[in-house]
Parts: structure tokens; sequence; C-alpha cells
DNA sequence: TAGATTGTTAATCGATTAACAATC
DNA sequence: TAGATTGTTAATCGATTAACAATC
């Protein structure tokens, strides 16, 4: 039983993630132990990985059986702050946006959206789920009043920046970016990108690749 | 100038990406040349990162001068496969599928969306842009007739490895999963992640960490 | 020419894998 | 007990950064 609480480093944070939905569900499947063997394998990863990615956390395993599944979600649930409820707002009413806005995982994993704002006037006032579109005049109001720490930005790439500006100013400290654009933020604020075209030019690079040479693409 | 293509490292694919977004830009502002040094300061690299990755690149900067963007325009388009026109499906129409046929990037960067699928009836024949959304039992005869090589996984979860199973039963050889599920394939498939929801968990644990210890979380 | 910038090699840094003693 | 599985250390592997001679 480790207590020191040592930075997570990047790539395990990532596989957390995955141990958290993979541990869910068995949970659900009322399997009480799990072995790092067992975990491994249900994700593509190696038991060695999988052991030194918990030795981050505060839990045991026990010789011969391995984890316990409602501890280790407990615990991965507090290790990446997925108890705590997340004020978030959309940036930008396009497509994704709403998808955005409407996806039900989000709020079942923390993450409550609490507006969506968009520059074009014909989409103001128009309900998306439980919130409905504002002008980027409010946002600032509203981010403040509602003390939201999250901004997505769902915005066409060229006015990415504008918006990343508009919710730092805003003391919104970690953004999402959907969009190809890069975006600059000060030391303060945390950027994660999440660009899907970006996704899927990798996907036809790895498959060109994998064409011949063999050995499946297990990433991310 | 080199000319072995040796086979390019997934980090250095994945900045490759980033590059081709910015040289697009620098084209169309009718900047000729571009250094190393310049590129990596407007992505948050740095210059020694560019020089490597650029490396692996059919293409020579000059001394004084740096990288001719519209060349390096070209090879990076020509090295990711981004001239190649993808031929893709989504499964799902959920409010996330249904964004994503309808997303303009998809087709400005050569994935052109096929079809949509999904087995709820009551959606079936629905037009979303151009294409309507059809049974899943048409999958298999829609996506041999059309040649279709990436599969596009937009389903809840609990579905995701039946959607997988049967895109790569109809011999598509990639897939991109915007679910939390890990997905099992043959080693002639490969995978891509892309996790919204994953990459908003990520951000909430950086955003917890970088509270106090500063110094800013740019990545991916 | 002098100074800026490349291309590449070597050094550093970090992440993954292997191995194995401890333990249930 | 014997065998399975952990936790951790050490070895390997790979990616990033630094440095610098070559060159325009």
């Amino acid at each position: 039983m480790k207590d020191k609480i040592r930075k997570i480093p990047v790539p395990v944070v990532q596989r957390l993630t995955k141990y958290l939905v993979h541990v869910r569900w068995l949970c659900e499947a009322d399997m009480t132990w799990a072995s790092s063997e067992r975990i491994a394998h249900a994700l593509g990863l190696t038991s060695s990985t999988v052991r030194q990615d918990l030795s981050y956390l505060d839990i045991s395993g026990i010789s011969k059986r391995g984890y316990e599944t409602m501890k280790l979600e407990a615990v991965l649930r507090c290790a990446l702050g997925a108890n705590k409820i997340n004020r978030v707002v959309i940036v930008g009413a396009g497509n994704l946006g709403r998808a955005l806005a409407l996806h039900a995982e989000f709020a079942r994993r923390g993450f409550v959206v609490f507006a969506i704002f968009d520059s074009n006037s014909r989409l103001i006032g128009r309900r998306i789920g439980k919130v409905a579109v504002r002008a980027m005049h409010e946002l600032g109001r509203i981010v403040r009043k509602e003390k939201v720490d999250i901004g997505i930005i769902a915005v066409p790439a060229s006015s990415a920046q504008a918006a990343a500006d508009a919710l730092i100013a805003n003391n919104v400290r970690g953004l999402l970016n959907l969009t190809a654009a890069y975006v600059r933020v000060p030391p303060r604020v945390t950027v994660v990108d999440a660009r899907i075209v970006a996704s899927l030019q990798e996907l036809a690079y790895l498959m060109k690749v994998n064409k011949s040479g063999p050995k499946a693409g297990l990433k991310a």
C-alpha cells in the first residue's frame, strides 16, 4: 500500500480511463475479483503494464486473486477526478456541438453542459436538449455565473483561437479542442485535443503501413 | 534528400497531421518559405522536433530559408495518404453519427461517407445530408459494393464489438472507434480510438494536476 | 563574408517490458 | 504445501532534445 500520490504520466492516465470503463463493466457483471492478466487480456495490454499502472493508485491487489473490482473502480474514479461534477460549456452549435450537447454519456460521466454558444444569430434561442443556444456576448456572464471550468471548442477551425480566448478570459481552466487548429493558451490553462479528422488521417496512414507489414495497430 | 521510406513512428504521424493543417494555412497566406523554428513556434513544439519529424519525408529544406511550403504540403499529403479518397461508412445514426455524416470537413479531407447504418427501424430511410439511414442487414451488401475501407463506430458502447465484427466480416480494414468500449480485431485490421469522453476525463485529470504545479499541459 | 538554418548524430529522458522475490 | 499472482526493480526500448558541422 503506497500512499505518496506520484504524478501520473499521461500515457498511464489514458489507460486508466480504459480500466475504469472495463472495471465498471466487471462490477455490473458481479465479478468481484480481476487479475492483472485478465484486465490486460480484455484491453489488449500486458499484465506487466497493468500492474505498473495500478501501482500509481492507492490500491493493493492480493496474490492469487488479483484486484477487488469495486475497490478498483472507486480508486480509479478518485484518481481521475471522476467523482467530481465538471461544469462544461460548448462553443459552436453546428452539427458536432449539438451532438455533444445531446450526448447522454457526458452527463453520466459527470460532465454537465450548462450552455451552448454560437455566433450565428439564426441559431440563437434554439433548444438543444436541456439548454438553448446563446449568443457569444452572453458567454462571459454565464460562464462566470455558473462557474464553468471546461470549454469544448466545436467551432470552425478559423474561429478556434477566438473561442479559446473568450473562454480563458472568463476563467475557464480546461479546453477540449475538437478543431484542426492549434490553440495557444497560458500555462494555467490545460488543453486536450480530440481532433476526429486527425484521427482518421492517422488511421489511413496506419492502414497503408499495415497493408503488407503485419502486426496490428493496437493503439490509443 | 533521403529516399528510403522508413516506417514513421505513431507520435510523428500525429504531428504530421498538424503540420499539414498549418502548412495548408501558410500556403493560403502566400508564405512560400517556413523555417523549422517558425513551424515549431506556431504549433508549440521545438525546432529540433520539427526537423527530426520532417526528416522522415522526402523533402529537403534550404539553409537560411527553411522549407518550401507548397512542396511541404505536397509531401505531407503524400506521406499521410491524404491524396487518396477514403471510402467510409458510419455505423450508428445517433446524434454523433449524424453529426459526423454531416461534417463537411470529412469530405474536404478526402473521407467520403457512403452510407450510415442503424438498427433502430424508426430511423431507417431518414436522410442525413446526402445519404439515407440504412438497416444493419444492408451493411454487407453496401460495404462490399462500394468497396468501403473504413468504418466509423458511433453506436452505444455495448454494441461496439458487434458493429466492428460486421464491418470486418465485409473486408473493412480500418476502424475509427468513438465508443468507450475496447474493440478486438484481427491483425489485418487497424483501429484508432477517438473517445471524446476519455479525452474529457484526461483533461479533468490534467487540470487537477495543473492546479498548483505550474507548467502547461500542451499535449496531443 | 557572416549569420541563419538545415540534417544528423549523440545524449537524455521517459515508457514499456521482463524478471523475480515476496506472499497469499 | 504448491502454485498463482502481486509489487517492484532492473533492462530494454523508443522518443525527444541538444549540439554542431555542413551549407546556403
